[in-house]
DNA sequence: GTATTAGAATACTGATGGGTATTTAAAAGT
DNA sequence: ACTTTTAAATACCCATCAGTATTCTAATAC
């Protein structure tokens, strides 16, 4: 591979070796207990490198809660967007989750860790929040079009759905944190079969 | 009011109000920036009263964690051991955590961070484990007792109802805690009902 | 080729916080 | 009354960490 040659692209990198750092460090030990020493040496680099593509701590932390979100976005995107069979698609973003023991604990940790962050540092809250609500607003849009397609009364509002999915989805990542054993395999997909596309007429193709 | 007068009274008071305004001071200031010295002057004590009464801070979070989920396991058997109508009962349950932005917040915010302090801490880990694990252990027999009552196949088994019911509840919490304009009154009350209550027969009287 | 400059390393500071050692005070035992 | 015991206060220690000031280095500009 070419190594970079331009100093920006460099820097870019240095950014984003950062930014991957932190996120692996901080769902390891936790926000308060990831040190930017040990985020930097993580990266390869120097405290020196994060302050000088970062203003403070609290900064790289609303770039980190930034991305974090905008990935779990993506993947709801792409599943909402998906034109197979719908219960296929969740099942495949409740497994992303459970990502052999490293990937998935970890983003399940940071996820939490930056909510829990963002109710005490009025920044980051107003970030949180917009990408939660974002996020709720595309699923809404989804029960609409399931709701409306069918002609049907859903026992909730397909904001409540919206609501009632988003608020499953992180619950049962913190009980699932703590006792991986307890959350049946697929449970939220077949929940959600049950609940919603089974009321809404099944959507997979008969055997 | 009896000032208590005995020495085992006092340290006994002396140890509960450690735990009182532990629970405070880390639902304010979240659990690793609440420090013991916060903790203890809440309390109108010092440090030294927190090592006299506890090995480490670690130790004190225990205790606390054990205290926090015993409570809410204690509302649980109160809103399954009642005869009342079961919707009424877990509408109060559901407002209990939002009671006047102090309380609730507080304690929506220590259960989330005990929750994942308990990740990384392996003897906070097992304590919870425990606890959730009872508390789920009562949902499924509610379950249970509802579906061998009515001779229903539910969606889900009892004891998958169980966890989307008790990850549901954090999961709410987890939002709550950062947009609580975003979740709707008594949407918990009434998702119950309409996935599981109202598929085994409604159960409040008629009008 | 030299000067400039910006990104990153190094060295340092100040404050904080968990934990410990020591002391104080007062209740309990005799 | 006095001694003993023990909870709690005080004072101290040391490690850690966010943030800063300075130095170094190598790519860009001239």
């Amino acid at each position: 591979m070419p190594k970079p040659v331009s100093r920006k692209e460099a820097t870019a990198r240095n950014r984003e070796k950062l930014l991957e750092s932190a996120a692996q460090v901080i769902g390891k030990s936790g926000l308060m207990g990831a040190s930017l020493h040990e985020i930097a040496a993580a990266a390869g680099l120097t405290k020196g490198a994060v302050y000088s593509q970062f203003d403070s701590k609290e900064d790289l932390l609303i770039e980190l809660l930034d991305r974090c979100f905008q990935m779990g976005h993506a993947q709801l995107l792409e599943v909402l967007s998906s034109d197979a069979p719908m219960v296929e698609r969740i099942a495949e973003l409740d497994a992303w989750h459970r990502g052999e023991e490293n990937t998935g604990r970890l983003w399940a940790n940071l996820e939490l860790e930056l909510s829990l962050a963002a109710s005490r540092q009025p920044k980051l809250r107003r970030k949180l929040r917009s990408r939660q609500r974002r996020s709720r607003e595309y699923l809404t849009q989804m029960f609409e079009k399931i709701s409306e397609g069918h002609n049907l009364t859903l026992p909730l509002s397909p904001s409540e759905f919206a609501v009632v999915l988003s608020a499953l989805s992180d619950g049962l990542l913190v009980h699932w944190l703590n006792d991986s054993k307890a959350i049946p395999e697929n449970l939220f997909a077949r929940f959600i079969v049950a609940t919603v596309l089974a009321v809404s007429g099944n959507e997979s193709s008969p055997p």
